[in-house]
DNA sequence: CTGATTGCAAATGCTTTGCATACAA
DNA sequence: TTGTATGCAAAGCATTTGCAATCAG
């Protein structure tokens, strides 16, 4: 399976140690064909009903916070009680469903920044998140 | 005090019984010359220092989310391990300094969105959260 | 009185840590 | 080997909850 070779590649590139776990974590995070949001939750969950096999929570956490300072993952801060990562590490920004708590990924063109104030002085900017909370429509 | 009577009627309007500790609260919160933001673990160890008198976390999560859900206070999606909240309650967004978990606010006429997207169908947008993250110069 | 509010301590949920065991190089 | 990674259980925090005691109307 060519795609685990370029995982181990993929690790070993960034000076993590190829293990088990972190190519499974990789099969499920980098192999979809779509970028995907998850909690670390959901990630475990994930990785136990595909490989019918768990990986203890403080590995998920640290392979997830590895791969977040490699840079193969985005944290996004959108809610208070859990952390959402995003396997999409483009400059984007976010629809936010508060009802359901899903996270609908928005192109980075297809938004447009006017008039952006100066950052207090002594300070840069570093990025820009822009949520657009939306909820169902009632009827 | 005339200060206090209005915060009475300004419970009262409410529904919200005028109890000594939630007219500590919003003394604390509404007295002063600015708007601010804190957490609720700022807002307990204000009080202390203030008051030299305790108020009861529970008492204090309990006020602050009755003051949240009656409109006079706004919560802040900013971080994943504390929530925020902010006694400027009109349309605005932030700059935040990642580095100390400051939160400084831009006025809301002073940036422009262009090129807002369509919201997923069957949702519609309640409000857009624009965050400016910035961090002190290095040298 | 009577229901609303307070305060404490216990419980919850996410995340982190300590440390012994297992593993990659 | 030797340092890195894993896994478990315990610890840490912020937040919530249950419930008896207290307070406002």
């Amino acid at each position: 399976m060519a795609n685990l070779d370029n995982f181990i590649l993929k690790l070993r590139k960034s000076g993590l140690r190829p293990t088990k776990q972190r190519i499974k974590i990789c099969e499920v995070l980098f192999t979809a064909e779509k970028t995907f949001h998850f909690t670390i939750g959901d990630l475990t969950k994930i990785i136990q009903e595909k490989f019918h096999d768990k990986i203890s929570l403080a590995t998920v956490y640290n392979t997830v916070h590895a791969f977040k300072s490699k840079g193969y993952l985005k944290e996004i801060s959108i809610s208070n009680d859990k952390s959402y990562f995003d396997t999409n590490t483009s400059s984007h920004h976010h629809f936010f469903d508060t009802k359901i708590n899903e996270l609908i990924d928005i192109d980075s063109n297809q938004i447009e920044l006017r008039n952006i104030p100066n950052p207090p002085k002594g300070k840069s900017i570093k990025n820009i998140d822009i949520v657009i909370n939306v909820e169902n429509d009632s009827q």
